[in-house]
RNA sequence: GCCCUCAUCGUCUAGGGGACUAGGACGUCAGCCUUUCAAGCUGAAGACAGGGAUUCGAAUUCCCUUGAGGGCACCA
């Protein structure tokens, strides 16, 4: 591989699925490389083995292949490569750049509270940095296992240039000795982060902000070894409602409830490629390709942006009314199946299908509206509310209209929109009824609702049977009523 | 508490000294269309956090204040 090639990773660790913000960061990461004819690397930074999440590096992988970010290389999994990080702690002991700490955890923990308790910052008190080699043989005797601690410099700083902060510099002596190696022999994210991306040659790291803090600790550890250290850009941070890092109490945000609510990937993708990034100040639909030819780190932001589910709804619905009605059909049929109550028959008509999802493709946000929309051209019985029913008129005249409708409807032949409207918008007039409360009141009693697709085209799909026996259990029902 | 970062309409953003009476989008409101709901069209309301400084001129540069976010684990 050539030294100037682009190469960039996506890390997660699979200690829980990943969220919107996590998949942000993929994408950009992955717009980056396709952009610079790069490769996207997918690592999975498993070295955390008690918060490891069953099924996470599954939901990761199926989460990157719904929305289309394929990967490289990898998955590199860390859990494997142990003895690399291994290797490289034992030379920073050796190197005099790191050593072993044997401090319990429980002393760790009451230092850090009495820290926090006088105000101060919790920093481990470096007592084991300079152990003599008797006090050391004693603590190894003793049987405790130790971790490996960085030796950070007291004094100086580190900056390094990022490319979307500029230059950030930490004082030294506000840095911890943090620790490389655990005692169960796992690495810590600093260590192996920094040990794979550079063995992998990550060019470029692009990750989300909360990462910004430990970035100098990344920077002296590249130092230690020797090793030139990649260009880090920091993404802003995508934050809940709340103005909050994004987590599990800001309800769905695994990126796969997305798909189970019916939102397309592509418009998945180009929602989320504006939350902290623009092309210019009026392009709001950019396709993968446009995406890929026009992303670039100078146009993306520094400020924190607030995940806005309605501006995601409304660009969903356009690109559902964006695709064909064969396509839309199609993809509604997942969601029928799985979402219609069970009441009605499956397997589902496709062709029937397809004379109902024209009427709901631009009524719909997402695919799973589709089924609340459309339930009642499956259901059998209707169930009517009797507010509904006769809201807007009364007793009287909703029977006879009903009564009349049905007197004309029952000779009907040919059963379509036209014929239909043909009959039924004279009638009106006919009865000295708005069309407004006439079909309103049969709407009601097709569809059991006051909002729906067109009367005409909702009658005409459902057929004569249905609509005669909707409209005489309306009937009997006003009456019952009364 | 300490460190770092950020700061334009409610939200996503354009803006990189004069083109800004600050543009676009979502949302909101109003009107049109209309058999309802949507969709569509038209219009309206709506922001440069505050204070200094630099400059002929600042949303744009600098400083301070304030606010917000993030980090400070044998978690990533």
């Amino acid at each position: 591989m050539s030294h100037s090639e682009i190469r960039v990773r996506f890390a997660p660790s699979p200690t829980g699925y990943p969220h919107l913000g996590n998949i942000r960061t993929a994408l950009f990461n992955w717009l980056f490389a396709r952009h610079h004819d790069g490769k996207f690397i997918l690592r999975i930074e498993d070295t955390d083995v008690a918060r490891k999440v069953a099924g996470a590096v599954e939901n990761i992988t199926e989460s990157l292949k719904w929305l289309g970010l394929d990967w490289d290389e990898g998955p590199y999994f860390q859990s494997q490569r142990l003895p690399q990080y291994q290797e490289i702690a034992r030379k920073l002991v050796d190197q005099g750049h790191a050593y072993l700490c044997y401090c319990s955890p429980q002393r760790l923990e009451e230092m850090r509270r009495e820290q926090m308790r006088r105000k101060q910052p919790p920093k481990y008190d470096r007592r084991c940095r300079e152990l003599t080699g008797q006090q050391r043989a004693r603590l190894e005797a003793s049987g405790v296992t130790p971790v490996v601690r960085f030796k950070t410099p007291l004094e100086e700083e580190t900056s390094f240039h990022d490319l979307i902060r500029g230059k950030v510099t930490f004082q030294n002596d506000t840095l911890d000795d943090f620790i490389l190696l655990k005692s169960d022999s796992y690495p810590t994210y600093h260590l192996a982060n920094v040990v794979d991306d550079h063995l992998m040659v990550i060019s470029h790291v692009l990750r989300a902000d909360e990462w910004l803090s430990s970035t100098p600790r990344h920077i002296l550890l590249y130092q230690v070894l020797d090793w030139q250290p990649p260009q880090f850009a920091h993404l802003p941070m995508i934050l809940g409602p709340d103005k909050a890092k994004l987590s599990k109490r800001h309800g769905a945000t695994n990126i796969i409830d997305y798909q189970r609510q019916g939102y397309l990937p592509e418009a998945m993708i180009n929602f989320l490629s504006l939350l902290g990034w623009s092309l210019d100040d009026k392009t709001e639909f950019l396709s993968r390709e446009e995406l890929v030819k026009h992303f670039t780190l100078e146009r993306v932001g520094k400020t924190a942006a607030i995940f806005n589910k309605d501006k995601l709804d409304w660009m969903n619905g356009v690109y559902l009314r964006k695709l064909t009605p064969e396509q839309f059909a199609s993809q509604s049929t997942l969601f029928l199946q799985r979402d219609l109550p069970p009441s009605v028959k499956h397997p589902l008509d496709n062709s029937y299908i397809s004379t109902i999802t024209p009427l709901i493709q631009e009524r719909a946000k997402t695919l799973g509206d589709v089924p609340r929309l459309a339930d009642f051209f499956f259901l059998g019985d209707l169930e009517y509310d009797q507010s509904l029913l006769i809201k807007g008129t009364d007793t009287a005249s909703a029977t006879k209209a009903i009564e009349t409708s049905l007197e004309r409807l029952k000779p009907l032949e040919a059963w379509n929109t036209a014929s239909l409207e043909d009959i039924l918008r004279p009638l009106a007039t006919e009865l000295g009824l708005t069309t407004s409360k006439f079909f309103g009141l049969l709407r009601v009693a097709i569809t059991g609702r006051t909002a729906s697709p067109p009367l005409f085209q909702t009658m005409a799909v459902l057929g004569k049977e249905r609509c005669l026996k909707r409209l005489n259990k309306a009937l009997h029902e006003i009456k019952m009523q009364n």
